[in-house]
DNA sequence: AATATAATGCAACTATGTTGCAAAATATTT
DNA sequence: AAATATTTTGCAACATAGTTGCATTATATT
């Protein structure tokens, strides 16, 4: 496990530290997505909130974990599944929270739709955000 | 157009304040979403930041204005064009914000499109977010 | 005009995020 | 393996966003 987390780190030309080692080991760990103060606590004070700032913008540019705008007013980042690469991330896919358990879902396999946008406007990317009863929770 | 706002607070049984005609009214001349921070700018400092915060809390309840989920990381709002009551919001139209001006476009006439959940989860709201240039500065 | 009710401003607080810089850790070279 | 160069970290300080309690003030009601 360590050792995959460690060959990620070198694929992207990172240097291996602690903190990244933790936080990406985070991720692969969990199902959904996380926000720096779930991190934060995860990590259980070990480090700097700093470091988990920028452990996180560094992950963001070297395609490892994307963002997800989220009405929470907190920066949401969840693992990048497709081939996303340094500067360049390919992620079209929507997101569910559900609404009880607060868990935010990749739906990698539901594509974003097309959408035709009035005369003279240019998309160039569309998020989807859903948001109802996860699986668990809608019992 | 200020006996127009007038009324629409009376109908919504908000009493006739300075500050709520000035932030109804801005929003009305408005053609975007506007962030508190734009509001508060806008209306010159007029009224306190918590005031601000307060009224837009209590238009969102009324169902005169609704939030969009920004990247930005700040609350964004704009009016409701729809049947939107208090506690009762409709607004099933897609966002777009333009990376060059920063407007954020209601698309009103667009309607939110109907996904398929994977099974188990139920939908209660879906919010699309397109971002890139619009009409005024894709040239 | 008097009273009841609701909104405002102020202060203090929490949360989220960024920047500069010296110290420490990692990677590279010898 | 040690020395050097390069990155990363932690700390302090700052910036912005948003909330809460409470006394004062304004609005609505009688
Ligand atoms: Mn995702
Ligand atoms: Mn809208
Ligand atoms: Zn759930
Ligand atoms: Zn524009």
């Amino acid at each position: 496990m360590t050792d995959a987390i460690n060959s990620i780190l070198k694929k992207n030309s990172l240097s291996i530290t602690p903190s990244r080692l933790a936080i990406l080991q985070l991720f692969h760990q969990s199902s959904g997505a996380l926000t720096h103060a779930v991190i934060e606590q995860k990590t259980g004070d070990q480090f700097d909130r700093v470091t988990i700032y920028r452990t996180l913008q560094v992950f963001v540019e070297k395609g490892l974990i994307h963002t997800i705008p989220s009405p929470d007013n907190a920066i949401l980042y969840a693992l990048c599944k497709e081939d996303c690469t340094k500067g360049h991330h390919h992620d079209n896919h929507i997101h569910f929270i559900c609404d009880k358990c607060n868990t935010t879902y990749c739906l990698d396999h539901i594509t974003t739709p097309n959408i035709a946008l009035p005369k003279g406007f240019k998309n160039k990317q569309t998020d989807v955000l859903m948001k109802g009863l996860c699986a668990h929770c809608n019992q």
